[in-house]
DNA sequence: TTCATTTGACCCCG
DNA sequence: CGGGGTCAAATGAA
């Protein structure tokens, strides 16, 4: 990606009128839903609402990326929102870093084309980050338990003062190929050994997550975190690759939300914690996963985390990585493509494609 | 040969 | 100064 600047303003313009006209669209079909005759509070039309929501997000998402990408980039510093901080939409890695100077301000991306490998080692991210637990279940095969639909690479381990267990780095294997910028960290729970945070950082920007908006609608822009019940007292032995099994978690939910959301897995509203505390206007149930942003605009430039359940009703997935050295999967060989091996999470009608790349600037290398 | 992981070193920041 | 995050060389695996 070179020189992703002034020659695209025109294509990146077409592409934001294009992204808030079908937003547009979008509105207007909710409130046709809302208003219409047989309208009920049956888990479809919640659904319905629901996706029609988070497409709506999504549309002004990929908008406001795409705008605050170029004001990143010099192309347009004038943007619009180059001195605006969307509460409800906040946009990783802008404006945000007491160190933004650079035109690579986010945590993880030691600008990969920074000519001075020791200048800037290491920067105190200012990301937003979430924080997921992730509940295995021995029986099940590991590969699968923490998988989130992404291809990660594993960059680092480090012990961390106080934990029991060390902290294992990722990173997105499309980050050089594609610039994306993502990044997670992996920590199993010292009470519960059974029990991984996850926190992730930054925003898929590759084919994986939806970048570009070109072609892949097949993943989300945040990683699905699984949390699942497990049997009390059974004690997990990650260390001797024994196996783990998600185990399917009550889900009320019709399937219609997960229209693309192939392979079994759900979302539980009701652990989604929907809720109307945050700052949606009208109600409008926040589904961090997809929208990928917790939305409390309080505070959501460091340490936002927050529990995002989800449900799976089937068994296993691929994991890539663990943590303490678990043995990674042979799914993500390489780092071009095809990584997906485990399709578990695509958005392929509806237009679900709503992962356009928060964390744009790292296309520009 | 290519790519992922490991691991010690480096660096930033509180 | 030390903890945490990242790099990158070495190593391993396919």
């Amino acid at each position: 990606m070179d020189n992703y600047g002034a020659d695209n303003s025109n294509v990146e313009f077409n592409r934001i009128i294009n992204e808030l006209t079908q937003g547009r669209d979008l509105v207007q079909q909710l409130q046709l839903h809302l208003n219409a005759p047989n309208y009920n509070s049956s888990a479809s039309f919640e659904n319905t609402r629901e996706i029609l929501l988070h497409n709506i997000q999504s549309k002004f998402d990929k908008a406001l990326s795409i705008l605050q990408y170029n004001s990143t980039t010099g192309d347009n510093s004038n943007s619009p929102l180059t001195h605006s901080t969307s509460p409800a939409i906040p946009v990783f890695g802008v404006s945000d870093s007491p160190r933004s100077s650079p035109p690579h301000s986010e945590d993880s991306d030691r600008d990969l084309e920074s000519k001075d490998p020791h200048a800037a080692r290491k920067r105190k991210s200012t990301t937003p980050r979430w924080t997921k637990q992730v509940q295995i279940h021995p029986g099940a095969p590991l590969e699968g338990t923490l998988d989130d639909g992404f291809s990660w690479r594993k960059y680092g381990q480090k012990d961390i003062l106080g934990a029991k267990h060390p902290r294992g780095y990722y990173r997105c294997t499309l980050r050089h190929v594609q610039g994306c910028l993502a990044t997670k960290q992996v920590q199993r729970s010292d009470e519960d050994p059974t029990i991984f945070e996850v926190t992730y950082r930054g925003r898929h920007t590759c084919s994986q997550g939806g970048g570009g908006g070109a072609s892949a609608s097949n993943v989300h822009p945040a990683p699905l975190p699984l949390v699942v019940t497990i049997p009390q007292n059974q004690e997990p032995n990650l260390g001797n690759h024994e196996q783990y099994q998600l185990i399917p978690a009550p889900h009320q939910n019709s399937p219609e939300i997960l229209l693309d959301f192939q392979k079994n897995l759900s979302i539980s509203k009701d652990d989604f914690n929907f809720n109307t505390h945050h700052d949606h206007p009208n109600n409008v149930p926040y589904i961090p996963p997809y929208s990928n942003f917790p939305s409390s605009s309080s505070s959501h430039l460091n340490t936002d985390h927050q529990d995002y359940t989800f449900v799976t009703n089937s068994s296993t997935i691929p994991i890539n990585n663990f943590v303490e050295n678990y043995p990674p999967s042979s799914n993500n060989m390489s780092a071009g493509t095809s990584q997906m091996n485990n399709a578990d999470y695509q958005f392929n009608s509806m237009g679900f494609e709503s992962n356009f790349p928060y964390n744009y600037q790292g296309f520009s290398s």
